[in-house]
DNA sequence: CGACACATGTAACACGTTACATGATTTG
DNA sequence: CAAATCATGTAACGTGTTACATGTGTCG
């Protein structure tokens, strides 16, 4: 859901053409964060079938094709800046799976599982550490792409160590038989 | 591709059959991430069709159609779990794309959509906080998966105020042109 | 009987990824 | 001229979502 926001949000300066989009999509991330073209000429085509967007007709000798953002394409890109999603279920994380997925497995222990991850991220952390500290020096959206990765990371490695904490101090902990007991107690998080 | 491999660690403690391998997911992330049974079925296709899995045959009268682990399943979850995924190029951030986006649409206040998002997450902050404090007292599962979910949260909420404070410092930044120079330098973090 | 839980599946759609095909224009 | 860049698209595949269709079993 995001590019095609932002491409919107491109878009809400002046009609642009797909090459275009994708270049100043990447350009507006810091670079950090490529961006297939076809994915941009196909959102484009769904932002014109829902009536976000439509072609721009006057570039019919040109060999771009560029679009224009309709008042129904600037409705839904300020709601979707003013409006955060919802986040009630949060997104699945896949280490967090992982991890619960290894105490489950009797062949492999959880926390060599946890500290390899943990090797890793501290391995990143570094790089984008030094990245920021040599390319960030000047570069405002290249700094807070950068700073949210390494926020990011942080909180993972801070995770990877707390749950560490957690299973050494559950040594003993029952293992959970496969026919465990359903009553299902759903878990909802309520405002 | 989370949800494949989780389905691969279960059924490595036996053979189950779809609605029970839907259950003990929900049940071993703590009931707070649902999985949509149709899912469950199209991803035990996939898995028999790459041969990670193979259907018991031992059930032809039972309502139940079970699925046993394979060797190349056992395989592919090992290195699933011994493994780091490349993270090099991290995934695009929904928020941080938002923020960025909102900082080139004149019609938005950056500073307002930061606040917006900023109180949302404090709310729901609150909410795993107390749902914690009431039910993850004694189940270790639910406490690793509302922790991770904290800090996840906690790491955005600080990116927002890192975010703010570099957008308050920078007043006077200049207004990035739509047609910005185009030599591209794609930043590529490397080990 | 009727509602609900159990159980399996399919279809349609959105988004993302990689790869491929096809040309025009620019530049060494 | 050849290679790179510009420019537009399509196809195939993986994953995820919601919704729909179909049937059995149980229990009040």
């Amino acid at each position: 859901m995001s590019v095609r926001h932002a491409l919107l949000a491109l878009l809400s300066a002046g009609p642009k053409y797909g090459f275009q989009l994708r270049q100043e999509f990447e350009a507006s991330t810091g670079d950090v964060w490529p961006l297939n073209v076809g994915q941009v000429y196909s959102t484009l085509q769904r932002l014109e079938h829902s009536g976000q967007i439509e072609s721009d007709g006057s570039a019919a000798d040109s060999p771009q094709k560029s679009f224009r953002i309709t008042s129904e394409g600037r409705k839904e890109l300020d709601h979707w800046l003013r409006t955060p999603p919802d986040m009630t279920s949060p997104p699945r994380d896949e280490l967090v799976i992982k991890v619960l997925s290894a105490m489950r497995v009797p062949e492999v222990d959880v926390r060599d599982v946890i500290q390899v991850h943990r090797r890793y991220l501290v391995e990143l952390m570094q790089m984008w550490t030094r990245l920021k500290e040599d390319e960030a020096e000047f570069d405002l959206t290249l700094a807070l792409v950068v700073d949210a990765e390494l926020f990011r990371l942080d909180s993972v490695i801070r995770w990877l160590d707390a749950a560490d904490g957690r299973l050494r101090r559950a040594v003993i902990d029952p293992p959970i038989p496969s026919t465990v007991p359903l009553l299902r107690r759903r878990i909802v998080v309520r405002r």
